[in-house]
DNA sequence: GTTCCGCATGAATCGATAG
DNA sequence: ACTATCGATTCATGCGGAA
């Protein structure tokens, strides 16, 4: 198992704090449930991770089995809850495969499971996948959603429901037609804040509180190796759920997309990722994101 | 128990046809169960329902306890089965409620106990809500989309994907755009096909297969009783899933969209309402289509 | 600098063919 | 019979190069 960790200076100014904290963007090389075990009890202030699905990615990760799916899963949730703060939430992005010509019932019998082990199945966002992928069968449609399933320890845990607040209205329309490019850009921005500054100063003119459904683009092209989703998804649940120097755990990380995110909205995280070829680039794409702080 | 049957002619002319067929449409006031049992095996295209949501106050209307749900719903399903033909398919539209912070499980346990029963679940489409329930609550955002899950027998089904084709999305964003706010109306009224008068000779030129996320708005004008079923959705799926002639059943028919939304579409149908006050206003709606036929 | 157009690229799924 | 592999099908997105 090999270990990274990056450190930055995160300054916090308000008009009653005038803190500085530490953030630390740790990657650790190795066995997920192995790794687990290291981290203390009721440490992690968010948990977000896309496990491999299964028997998906099978040239890349040794692919699970439906059949075992739950049988497999169910070590790590025990693991994950027991490091998750009270305070804290997990979320799990997942789709269930088409099977035989059924959709697999793995997932729900997950869900059912890991309540018994403790968990709250608090909420189930959908992400609505703007570009999904394309093909035509006699007997369905293209699949353009995914689950975004949300579990909590506590019926009490910290929601900053403001921090993801959107426009609204003809008013939010007009003006964000008549944007210049560069600030729809800035707007997409990997900055933390999730607005550009133009739109960042719009807040409290007329904005409303989201939904539970989120309406994302997949990131293909753009990256040498595609991420499993968009910096936007992680971005939205951390802003939701953690605030500045809060602690973020992917322990699937892959290319790296929760631990790049967390580092420029000024979180700690800790990333793990069992494959070497992925761990690699997930390093690199982290040490990119640079002195961006403090933005957020 | 009561039924009432109106009757109207169909006339099927295409170059290789020229039939008439009968389009029966039936409403049935009694229980769920007992006037299943007089339906005749294996004689449904499609069945389409959106039963009462499982309730905590037990008083309201067909509020079933939502750790009852399943006992309660199982028979039905099982019924269900008998009456389909084959070639048949049932689409639930559901959602589960917040019961102590939580998700409850009742419809994840309903899928596996159906398929227990012989069902197979082909896929689970998401019904996104546009113009959501308002509301805020300190620990979960507005609910904006509920299940649409689809049931089949066997693993053929009759399926025709064409009569839903939409308009892809560049051709639709530089052309709709351009429409006419009578011609978007069009779009939208209550005639068969689906299409407006000047949008459906577009058809050909840029259409694409939907995919399993309806993105359609809840119907604000009705504001006489719960059922905030818009007819987009029984609309839908009658055109996927059925031919004019075929029978469509709505075992929970409440105020009678699936019926009327059937005659209109020249298919025929049986409803099965419990409760006179909805009974009386089905019998209504459905006598206010005339003469529409044929349209299709 | 804009806008427009072409093109590669996907957490897919089915059905047929091969071991 | 049962599993593994492969080709065919399909479309929103965002990139880069061109007008």
């Amino acid at each position: 198992m090999q270990i990274i960790q990056t450190e930055n200076k995160l300054y916090i100014n308000t008009s009653e704090n005038n803190i500085s904290k530490s953030v630390k963007t740790e990657i650790i090389l190795g066995d997920c449930l192995e790794a687990l075990k290291k981290i203390a009890d009721n440490s992690i202030d968010l948990i977000i991770t896309s496990p491999p699905y299964s028997d998906q990615r099978s040239s890349t990760y040794g692919g699970v089995k439906a059949d075992k799916y739950v049988e497999w899963f169910l070590p790590i949730t025990a693991e994950l809850l027991r490091v998750l703060k009270p305070t804290g939430t997990f979320i799990l992005n997942i789709k269930e495969k088409v099977s035989e010509g059924e959709r697999h019932t793995y997932i729900l019998e997950l869900i059912l499971e890991m309540r018994k082990q403790g968990w709250l199945w608090t909420e189930e966002f959908i992400w609505h996948k703007k570009n999904c992928y394309p093909g035509k069968w006699p007997n369905r449609f293209r699949d353009a959603w995914e689950r975004l399933l949300q579990f909590n320890k506590d019926k009490k845990f910290n929601m900053y429901q403001e921090s993801v607040m959107v426009p609204t209205g003809d008013w939010a329309k007009t003006r964000l037609k008549n944007l210049s490019e560069t600030d729809k850009i800035r707007d997409n921005s990997s900055v933390g804040s999730g607005f550009g500054k133009n739109i960042s100063n719009w807040i409290g003119r007329d904005m409303a509180y989201p939904s539970n459904v989120l309406h994302l683009a997949t990131e293909s092209g753009n990256k040498k190796h595609s991420a499993a989703y968009p910096k936007e998804l992680p971005r939205w649940f951390i802003k939701l759920f953690t605030q500045p120097g809060d602690l973020v755990l992917d322990p699937f990380l892959g290319s790296g997309t929760t631990s790049v995110v967390s580092k420029e909205m000024a979180r700690s995280s800790i990333g793990i990722e069992i494959l070497d070829e992925y761990y690699k680039i997930a390093k690199e794409n982290i040490d990119n994101v640079q002195d961006t702080l403090p933005l957020f």
